[in-house]
Order: structure tokens, then C-alpha cells, then sequence
DNA sequence: CGCGGCTTTGATGTTCATCAAGTAAAGTGG
DNA sequence: CCACTTTACTTGATGAACATCAAAGCCGCG
């Protein structure tokens, strides 16, 4: 039942949600104790592929892009965490290493559980297990969704599958602050820089949007959405 | 602990492996006598987007496909399951309905358990659902990597990749019969069928293989290893 | 203030989807 | 079992989509 008088300094935090209902009281300020919650500068790394994996970590306010190391130097974007995400998500119940790296793409912050605990709250805790596995379950099919998406659109379809993403998604708005490079949308959506900077003007010439640097506002949504579903 | 002494009627049955040190020896026992196993001949459906999900599905024997409508009429191939994996896999624990359907794409048995039955059990026995946890990730992890590997291959290093994966991770030999379609391949794969066609001739040219028909032989694997890396 | 990374545009060539047309194979009804 | 229909397979020709290469302006930062 609702538990609103959890005494711990997570009260103001969101990701309670996923606790509460779930972890009687006294368990879950005696985690609350034990967490450790870490500061994040845009561009900073918060781990690396091939790192032991040791923590449970949670993206409590910021973005992050979660990518690995391709053929060539140039990277690939895995997706990109939302506050509420679990950071350390695929992997981290199939592995003894981190299979991708993270890295702020806003400042960040994040919210760190010893993964013993946790593996071992799963075991103990038969809600927690499954808040757990639906929360898996759902990060992984939005993944494979997108990722299946993607794979059949030309690239204005991709383009405007990404802008829609971060307007509907991220922001909740029209008009926003691309928190990455053109560059990394490539790496994000797998097409070349030269393509997505093409493509983008494509659309402000045919007034489907504006831009002024990172700042894109989507004056026609409805077009965008069109060629998402066409392309 | 281990626990030989199970007399229940999944003795043989290889996914027993995944229960056993798990779930203790009345519950099992109960559990096989509740569980339904269907057999499938090649081309049969097994189940279809959007129906309701009541059952956990494990694939026994054989081979299926999961697949979702995709415009056009032409489908796409999500993943090919194998023995001892979860059929019901992806969304099982994220909707109520089947956000995919799943076809036999060689005669297969299927094992069915209640679904409400194996959520109570995830919730009551922690090393279940730690099992399940872990083979989740694993299944989720691989589709996730196979689909960012295959974004960013040419058509012929995808080629390669689909080859290589029934040679090795199916069929564990360099000859087998394909239990696909060139259309399916093409599905899977997200290519065209008569670049399928073109880019398997090409290979066959380049005495990299051999073909009769639905049957693949593979001459040079270390050529086509290259090709899948360097595609 | 100069260097390196990011952005932009244009020109060029490669890769790939589409269209067309034909053969082989496999299912279907009389 | 055979004629018939449909589906799978194959090859070639064509054009569109896309990556690559090149060059230049811009911006932030040491």
C-alpha cells in the first residue's frame, strides 16, 4: 500500500515509484541509506565497455546515450536513457562486464544500488522481482522496436523518426535543444553526418521546420509524422 | 541443490535444466502436469499479433520464427528461435497481447505452462525468477546486438552474418538445408529477395559456397567470417 | 589567435531497390 | 495423374538513394 511516510532522503527522488508498493519500509530506507547518487557534466563518461559490472544504476535527472565502439572510430548509439531509465540495464543480468559505455549527454544525475543488493532484494522480494521484469522486459522491447523501425526507413524517415523522438519523447515540445552533434544522430540512426545535415535542410526548406544551430523548432508536426510513417 | 530424483513426466525434456536447482521438486512436479506441449509442422502458426497472452511458451524441439506485419504486406523478422528458448519472449511480461506473431519454420514441439502460474512462481521463488531474469536479458541482449550489427553491414556482410548464424549458432555444420525462403532471408535480413538471390550467386561465383536449391554448403568460412567483419 | 572539431554544401561514384521477364518448383482441382 | 495456377527462384537493365570525397566557413577553447 501506499507509503507516505518513508523517512529516508529519497523522498523527493521519482524513481521511489518503482520501489514503493514493492519494498516494505524499513528495507527500503535501509537502501536508501546505502545509495550513492553522482553528479554528471555533459560530455562526462559514466562508465566504459569492458568495466565489471558492480553497481544497479538508475538515471535520476538528465540524458544519457548509451553506445559502443564500432569498425572505423565511429561509434554506434545503442538509445538514449531518460530520467527513470535503468543505465546499467542490458547487460547487466547477462554479464560480468558492461557490453557498451555511457556517457552524459546533459548534465546528469545518477543513483547507484550494490547490485548484490539488488540481486539479492530480486531474490527475497517476489514484487520487486517482477517490477523488475517488467521494467527490463519494457526497456528491451522499445529498444528492439525502434531498432526494427529504423532498419525499413529511407533516411528522411529516420530523421524525422529522431526528431520526433526528442519532441515527443524527450522534451514534450516543439521547439528544443538537440543534445547531441549531428554527428552523433548519424551514430544514433545509421546514416552519415554529411546526410543527416542535408536532410535537416531538406526539411527547412520545404518549412517543415527551423533551426538556429542546435535549437530545431518543428513548425509542421503532422508532415514529420507522415514522412516517419511513409519513410 | 540438484535433484535427480524428479519423476515427473519432463525427465527427458532439455528444459528441464532451466527449472531444476530452481523450483523444488513437489512445485515441478506439479507444474508438469500442468503443462501442455503442442507439436507444430513447418509453415503452422503458433500464435499471432494481438492475441491475448495467457500462456509462457518454450520452444522444444524444431524452429520458429517471430515475425510483425511491417507495411506492404511484407513482413519482418524479428529473430528465429531455437531450442530452449522462450517463444514468448519479448512482451510477455511488458503487454497483454502479443505484439508479434510466431510461425514453425521446421516441425516443432512447443511447452506451454499458465502464465498466471508462472508469474506467482517468479513472485514466491527468488531463484526463478532470477533464472528468468538472466535468460530475459540474454535473449533481449542478442537481438539487441544481432540488429545494431546488421544496421550498419552491406548486403553482402549480411549475407554472410545469416549464413554464418545457421552454420554455426543452428545447424553447427557447414551444410544444412535453409529452412527459409529467399524472401524470409530478405525479411530477416532487411534486403530486397532478388538481392538476396544476386548476393548468394555472387558468393557461389566466388566459390565461397555451393547451392542445390534450399541446400547451403560452405566451402571457405574464413572467407566469408572476413566478409561478415569487414561488410 | 590559431587549432581542431563541428557544420554545411557540392560533385561524384557506388550500392541498392525497383521493374521486367523468364524458368523452375510446388500446390490444386478435375 | 495431368493441366492449371500460384509461388519461389533467377538474371538483367535502369534509376534512385545513399556514401564518400573535397572544400570552405564557423565556433569554442586553450
Amino acid at each position: 500500500m501506499p507509503n507516505s511516510s518513508i523517512t529516508c532522503n529519497c523522498d523527493n527522488c521519482d524513481l521511489k515509484s518503482l520501489f514503493v508498493n514493492r519494498v516494505d519500509t524499513d528495507k527500503l530506507s535501509e537502501m536508501c541509506n546505502r545509495k550513492i547518487e553522482k553528479n554528471f557534466h555533459r560530455g562526462d563518461s559514466i562508465f566504459n565497455e569492458g568495466e565489471d559490472i558492480d553497481e544497479f544504476i538508475y538515471l535520476k535527472t538528465g540524458l544519457v546515450k548509451l553506445f559502443r565502439k564500432s569498425k572505423g572510430g565511429r561509434d554506434q548509439i545503442i538509445t538514449i536513457a531518460k530520467p527513470l531509465d535503468f543505465v546499467s540495464l542490458l547487460s547487466v543480468f547477462s554479464n560480468n562486464q558492461y557490453q557498451y559505455s555511457v556517457t552524459a549527454i546533459e548534465d546528469s544525475v545518477t543513483c547507484s544500488f550494490d547490485l548484490v543488493e539488488i540481486k539479492h532484494l530480486i531474490k527475497t522480494n517476489g514484487n520487486f522481482a517482477m517490477s523488475i521484469i517488467e521494467k527490463l522486459s519494457m526497456s528491451s522491447d522499445n529498444i528492439i522496436n525502434g531498432s526494427l523501425e529504423l532498419r525499413q526507413k529511407n533516411l528522411r524517415g529516420r530523421i524525422a523518426f529522431i526528431l520526433l523522438y526528442f519532441a515527443e519523447h524527450v522534451y514534450f515540445k516543439n521547439e528544443f535543444n538537440l543534445p547531441v552533434s549531428r554527428r552523433e544522430i548519424g551514430e544514433l540512426i545509421s546514416m552519415t553526418t554529411e546526410n543527416v545535415i542535408r536532410t535537416l535542410s531538406e526539411f527547412r526548406k520545404d518549412k517543415i521546420l527551423r533551426i538556429y544551430g542546435k535549437t530545431i523548432e518543428i513548425f509542421n508536426i503532422e508532415k514529420l509524422r507522415q514522412i516517419e510513417r511513409l519513410g
